[in-house]
DNA sequence: TAGACTATGTATAACCA
DNA sequence: TTGGTTATACATAGTCT
């Protein structure tokens, strides 16, 4: 018998489906860590099964790979971005957009990340004259997310440009411990 | 010649590790898209290149595996909204393709936006450890001004924008639904 | 940097245990 | 579900454009 040429859409017999997500599922896994490996970069691969049981794969971990994605506002900026898709297959440019309503999914979250900051920090500021404990709390933590992502985007920058690294040695980022 | 058998371990050559990683990449993510297919599961995949450039592809989305991922286990039964594009030619995905990429741009040009509010902040949060009253008054006039940054902002998004930014406050993105 | 090309290595469909 | 086996479809290293 050996392997048959097969259509790619959902497989209709129970069992067929079962096996062949699991074997393509470390296959998948596999080639993730091959990628990995060979190329020496980072990635992240999570899959649920038919049943809703996760699986994943990530180097260095999942957690940092997809915390790097979240925060990296840099989904973008492909320099020649707007040039025309001569894609040969419409698999090809499914995948193409699929990705790309990935990457405006990401920008929106990081969006609306930066929007609850403001909201937290400005509401905290809404009534300064009782400025007591729970409300220096309150701001305490604002102002700690603050600055983990003003430190982010300060390396980001600092990492987009050549040039301008040695100025601003940043250092690793301290809490602010305001209470 | 043909292809050669490889070890895996990491590609020395610069320009061949490149070409690899650009190779495999869609490899992994065709891979990722027929499995998601096949079996009809969710899956996520996130790999940066070697020059830290994020590429995603998810099913339904990268969010959404995401958070599915991350709350461990707990069920969302989450309808499959986006499972697969049907597209019926090259020129709708195309467009598409186009009209995703305005998004990007928008949604972009937004987070820098308030990434530079976010900045202005920035400043007087620096020198955390004497947070005295001096401090402290700074804090308040630096929120005050964030204040009016928001208030304008949130005005903003009450009015609609002129821009194409506007696509991005329709929340989610709409289904592609192209066939 | 991104397509082609081709020979060949690899993944996997079908089947069985 | 996982682990073989076989035959075949698919992916890709090396090269050139």
């Amino acid at each position: 018998m050996g392997r048959q040429k097969i259509e790619i859409k959902k497989i209709e017999n129970e069992d067929a489906r079962l096996v062949s997500f699991s074997k393509r599922r470390s296959g998948l896994f596999n080639k993730a860590s091959c990628l990995t490996t060979l190329c020496g970069v980072d990635a992240a691969v999570v899959v649920f099964s038919p049943a809703g049981t996760p699986y994943s794969f990530g180097s260095p971990r999942v957690e940092m790979v997809v915390d790097r994605f979240l925060s990296s506002g840099r989904e973008m900026e492909e320099p020649n971005f707007f040039r025309q898709h001569h894609a040969t297959s419409v698999q090809e440019l499914n995948r193409r957009c699929m990705e790309l309503e990935n990457q405006v999914e990401a920008a929106q979250a990081r969006r609306r990340a930066l929007e609850e900051r403001l909201s937290a920090v400005a509401a905290v500021r809404d009534e300064p004259e009782e400025m007591e404990v729970e409300e220096l709390e309150a701001l305490k933590e604002a102002l700690n997310q603050l600055k983990k992502m003003t430190d982010e985007h300060m390396k980001e920058r600092a990492a987009g440009s050549s040039s301008s690294a040695a100025q601003n040695e940043a250092g690793p980022s301290t809490p602010l411990d305001l209470g």
